[in-house]
DNA sequence: CCTCACCATGAGGTAACCTCAGCATATGAC
DNA sequence: GTCATATGCTGAGGTTACCTCATGGTGAGG
């Protein structure tokens, strides 16, 4: 059972799957990178960008679409209400509830903050042809759709 | 410039690189559980596999190879350490430094996280083809050997 | 031998998570 | 109605994996 003694490399020297940790690194950087100038952590902005899209979300919801604990929402809630990012309203349907709204500087923000995901990650991939890209976006869905 | 209306959605809505992501994602998560029976932390396994790989290192360089501070390296061996799966050695080429080589323990348990990791990695993977695989690893590498 | 660069580490800090307990509120049973 | 039970958020306190900055040995060139 002992047959990985130099089998499976490739040139490189990296597993596939390496390959795949490695791009996927160097795109979070990339992006990370590109969004250190807004001053605001990777957390706050996935959260922001959740709230964003929702327009208005339940704080649970929004625990659940970051999966994380609810607790943990509550905290990354807290930073972004602190920047005025955010604000929160009591759910008119349930009062124990908290609902996450966007101020009018978190919803451009928010764009922001997507375009400049946008344009950071494409220009990771844009060393592919179309028809690498292509290719590469059909594999992956193989590969993230099997459950 | 606002150009993304629903431009460059595919079907499945989400882009390439939220592919790439979610592909990552998905590996770690399986290499994470296959892992977490061996009572070590993700970064622990990362180090161990270094130095196991290497079978002596200076601190510096393995700081270097796992991209973090050298003092956070000198924290991660504290840990190994303390379960016995590295030991310090003072360089005998420089007295300043400390090259951590693994014990016995530890280079087995390297290659068991090794094997747990390939095979995990491997199974997520094993919904592709021959072809498909290789075709991933060739546009995978265009992305990452970019700089 | 003296300065200067460099290695690892102590001290102390941060971000992003977690669990658990508690209060307010909803919901269904009676 | 009211009472038990479940649910939603948050305070308190903990963990992991990082970080920077200062310090005490050590090597190396002038």
């Amino acid at each position: 059972m002992h047959h990985h003694r130099d089998h499976d490399r490739e040139p490189g020297g990296e597993s596939t799957s390496d390959l795949l940790m490695m791009a996927a690194r160097s795109l979070r950087r990339s992006f990370g990178e590109s969004m250190a100038a807004y001053d605001v952590t990777p957390s706050q902005a996935r959260a922001l960008r959740v709230v964003a899209e929702h327009g208005s979300v339940r704080l649970s919801v929004l625990a659940e679409a970051l999966r994380i604990a609810p607790r943990s929402a509550t905290e990354v809630v807290d930073a972004l209400e602190e920047r005025s990012l955010v604000a929160r309203e009591s759910d008119p349907a349930d009062r124990r509830a908290t609902c996450v709204v966007p101020t009018e500087a978190g919803a451009r923000l928010g764009e922001v903050l997507d375009e400049a995901r946008r344009s950071a990650t494409e220009q990771r991939l844009s060393v592919l042809s179309q028809e690498d890209r292509a290719e590469l976006a059909r594999i992956l869905r193989l590969v993230v759709d099997q459950d």
